[in-house]
DNA sequence: AAGACGGGGGT
DNA sequence: ACCCCAGTCTT
């Protein structure tokens, strides 16, 4: 195939492939998200930030929750940061909760609470990256922005058939470029809300629902069984077993606990006295053991063991610690797998 | 360019 | 077990 009649059954396709996902979009998309057609910069950055990286299934209580108790960005900008890592709380990726705050407060502050309707300044937001810049700029302000998320990765690959993955940043400018090329520009909004919802619920990464596809006729994936191959996956990095030895250690006026702040998993959320090794740290030999488990993170495996004490019981340095009436627990952000011991025992 | 960063749900 | 989710930031 020459140069020429290869652009143009490149364009043939680019043709077709926008012609039928606008024609799905009207005809058979029915999926509603309480985000989908506003036009709130506030709500829809909201939502952005929630979702990354998170299903919709998980995100849109939190998202409900949010916009509901912080209508305006003046409001979460004014909240208390540990009320709002409690807002957070199971979310996930906690530095996301961090930026959130951080760029609410500088819209707040340098921007009088008007959301910047540009997309460099949008991109210049902290916690905002390309996604959800063009995310925003479309959705909220109609600008032409193509958004290049899992969903559109994946439908881009299997169609068009690029068969190369997208960690190197040489690749997802590919990919960027094929989307920003495809788009709608009078309608970027629909054109982007169109090719995500497709992904999500008709090219899902697994079991494709191909023979209803209204692209199936030109899919390169479908005609050259490449389906579950693309898009390529990036190499899966090995699992950390780290483990963790929490002690919970009762006062008078209630337990100890500690904030976490070094750079590391669950950085602002609190924890008990924790000793990380492999073996049952001997000094607790007093100590009574309640509960183990084991929480998976994408890339650590955390075996917790859970004990208590009573503070006269052991000499320990505590002065980093806050001692926290056993009641008032509920207002402090705790990982998932501390929240569950603490449901597990009655605690909260 | 490669890692770090959560938690959950589907198969 | 493995996949991967409306990704971004740091090193």
């Amino acid at each position: 195939m020459n140069k020429r009649t290869e652009g143009n059954t490149q364009y043939v396709n680019n043709q077709f492939f926008t012609k039928e996902l606008t024609a799905w979009n009207k005809r058979s998309n029915k999926r509603k998200m309480p985000w989908k057609g506003i036009d709130n910069p506030y709500f829809i950055w909201l939502s952005e930030i929630i979702l990354q990286q998170t299903r919709v299934e998980q995100g849109t209580a939190y998202y409900n929750k949010f916009i509901t108790k912080y209508p305006f960005i003046e409001d979460l900008a004014a909240a208390d940061d540990e009320v709002v890592f409690k807002d957070w709380e199971g979310l996930g990726y906690y530095n996301r909760c961090r930026n959130m705050l951080a760029t609410a407060r500088r819209i707040a502050d340098e921007f009088g609470g008007v959301f910047p309707n540009d997309y460099d300044t949008i991109l210049s937001l902290k916690g905002v990256g390309p996604y959800t810049a063009a995310a925003i700029a479309s959705f909220a302000f109609g600008l032409p922005y193509a958004v290049v998320d899992g969903n559109v990765i994946r439908v881009l690959s299997r169609f068009f058939g690029i068969e190369v993955g997208f960690e190197k940043a040489k690749d997802k400018k590919h990919y960027e470029a094929k989307a920003q090329d495809l788009l709608d520009k009078k309608k970027p909004a629909a054109f982007n809300q169109a090719i995500m919802d497709f992904g999500a619920k008709l090219c899902m990464p697994q079991n494709p629902l191909c023979n209803t596809c209204p692209l199936s006729k030109k899919c390169y994936a479908l005609k050259n069984d490449r389906i579950a191959e693309l898009p390529l996956k990036k190499k899966k990095l090995a699992i950390k077993n780290r483990y963790f030895h929490y002690l919970i250690i009762h006062a008078k006026k209630g337990i100890y606990i500690k904030k976490r702040e070094e750079k590391d998993i669950w950085q602002g959320l609190y924890e008990f006295y924790l000793q990380e090794q492999k073996a049952t740290p001997k000094l607790w030999s007093s100590a009574k053991k309640l509960d183990s488990e084991i929480q998976l993170l994408s890339h650590q495996k955390i075996h917790s063991t859970f004990y208590e004490i009573r503070a006269n019981d052991i000499e320990l340095d505590m002065s980093s610690y806050h001692l926290v009436n056993v009641k008032d627990l509920k207002n402090y952000a705790f990982p998932r797998s501390l929240v569950s011991f603490l449901e597990r025992f009655d605690y909260i």
